[in-house]
RNA sequence: CGGGGAGUAGCGCAGUCCGGUUAGCGCGCCUGCUUUGGGAGCAGGAGGCCGCGGGUUCGAAUCCCGCCUCCCCGACCA
């Protein structure tokens, strides 16, 4: 394996798709936009399903798995919906050697199937609220594609509540965007800023959407996760209404929410480096190698049987020995450097005979030499150090990518070299935002949550704005 | 879909302009020996619908037409 990796310095582009094949993660497939997640991505994606479906049941979610086939019909019930999601959905025409009588559209989200079964689902406020959540692919025909980032086919969850008020889906909506941040914060190692997306910026079919945003090392933001509440829109699509306490007829209020296989692209432009992937302990799917070192056989039985007895009853889905005979230690050091592994163990002769290894981490390649006998707890503490450590680094970049602009001429000049942006903008004004885009090709990330009452003037209109919202150029 | 670049062994490429013995090179792979604390050395060997389909020609990796895929820049998006 001679792997070159491209210099974030040179071609960022060209680095991210270099890291991703060369780590092992995907490759492409004989369809356009398409990709084969190899066991390396895949493992990872295991990793991020794990820990989010726990969080999702432990705030009252249940899981289950509508069809992925959904009748043209169906898609074309919401207006937005449907202005929104047309253009980009594959279409099945033909099966069974026969044309369709009503052609199935592979779904491109989940909302109008899972509406028109709710619809039989929900008859009084006692059925309510509906707390689901599935795991699935979902096809949409964008035009451009990137591995992980944007691929035609996808894997994604998607929640899909439904509540007898207007308050009760909008605590929902709120409660999930804010687990996708502790995700993206406490397993991703990712910072976000997280917010209200402006009405150009919001879900086709949604009241309005919340949504967390990421900044990569390329100073350009990437949407990470929405959460949206879609008010009484798909109820009164699909006819869905309950018998409240009060007697009357009302239609469900309903949330949806999602994150996606992006998130490892996320994960890879958030904390990869030139030599390859580096991968937040708590997401890795091998924190920890063992790299033996001999020269005669004999060494290396002494070697092995010292890692055999060190390892002795550690969980066998922590760790892995290299002992692969083919290679000598340097060149397993750069591959398991290239596939981002946190931990490194190396042990040689010299080694055994002082009872240390040495441990080395793929963040910071710094080598520390440990005692045999507290391994566990050494490399478990390296671990989680290293875990927090990432997320600091990646938080100190934020911030210090992170500018409050005033004038709409610095602005233009500024936003192609990448960073988030503090804006006075009238976010009220479609029109206003439209400008942004034609001008400089970036657009409103979104309204923080978390931002001071100012008041200000519209960077491009003047008119009086209160409080300033994130605008970035974005993936 | 518009503009630009590319597709030849598992990977990276030369050859294509100007058609002509058996399609080359590096890495990797297989065998053997020597090596092994940061990508080993030598020797021998295996591996090709030259992206796919059609056409021109005595003859096509090379010329012509159509299509597919990938990368970069735009418009669309998680």
């Amino acid at each position: 394996m001679a792997t070159t990796i491209t210099k974030r310095s040179e071609d960022y582009s060209q680095w991210y798709i270099d890291v991703v094949l060369q780590a092992d993660l995907a490759e492409y497939s004989p369809v356009k936009g398409c990709m084969v997640i190899k066991p390396n991505g895949y493992g990872i994606w295991e990793n991020i399903q794990r820990n989010l479906d726990r969080m999702f049941k432990e705030t009252g979610h249940v899981n289950a798995y509508f069809p992925m086939f959904i009748p043209e019909s169906f898609l074309k019930k919401e207006a937005e919906h449907v202005e929104g999601f047309a253009p980009e959905c594959a279409m099945v025409t033909h099966a069974g050697g026969k044309q369709l009588e009503e052609p199935l559209a592979i779904r491109p989200t989940s909302e109008t199937i899972i509406w028109s079964t709710y619809r039989n689902w929900i008859k009084t406020w006692r059925d309510l609220p509906i707390l689901i959540n599935q795991w699935a692919n979902v096809c949409r025909w964008e035009m451009r594609t990137r591995l992980f980032l944007r691929t035609t086919e996808f894997l994604w969850q998607e929640g899909h509540t439904a509540h007898a008020t207007w308050e009760d889906a909008e605590e929902e909506a709120m409660r999930m965007i804010r687990v996708y941040q502790r995700f993206a914060e406490e397993f991703l190692a990712m910072p976000v800023v997280v917010g209200r997306k402006t009405n150009r910026e919001k879900f086709a079919g949604a009241d309005h959407t919340y949504c967390i945003e990421a900044m990569m090392q390329d100073g350009k933001a990437l949407q990470a996760g929405t959460s949206h509440h879609l008010g009484q829109n798909f109820a009164k699509a699909f006819d869905v209404k309950f018998q409240d306490r009060d007697m009357q007829l009302k239609y469900v209020y309903a949330t949806s929410w999602g994150v996606s296989t992006r998130l490892i692209g996320g994960m890879i432009m958030t904390h990869s480096d030139d030599d390859g992937l580096v991968i937040p302990p708590r997401l890795a799917p091998l924190p920890v190698v063992f790299v033996p070192i001999y020269r005669k056989d004999d060494e290396r039985e002494l070697v092995l049987n010292r890692i055999a007895s060190i390892t002795d009853g550690w969980d066998p889905l922590f760790y892995k020995v290299d002992d692969r005979d083919q290679y000598r230690p340097g060149y397993k050091f750069a591959e398991w450097e290239v596939k981002g592994v946190p931990l490194r163990v190396e042990i040689g002769p010299r080694d055994v005979a002082q009872n240390t290894v040495v441990v080395v981490r793929r963040d910071t390649k710094e080598k520390t030499t440990c005692s045999c006998d507290t391994l566990l707890d050494t490399l478990k503490t390296m671990l989680s150090d290293m875990q927090q450590d990432l997320f600091n680094a990646a938080r100190e970049r934020m911030n210090a990518r992170t500018y409050t602009v005033d004038s709409y001429d610095e602005y233009r000049e500024r936003v192609e070299e990448g960073g988030f942006f503090r804006v006075f903008l009238d976010v009220d004004n479609p029109e206003v935002e439209a400008k942004l885009q034609e001008d400089t090709r970036s657009t409103v990330r979104c309204i923080p949550f978390d931002r001071p009452d100012e008041e200000g003037p519209c960077m491009i209109t003047g008119k009086p704005c209160r409080g300033r919202v994130i605008a970035s150029q974005s993936y």
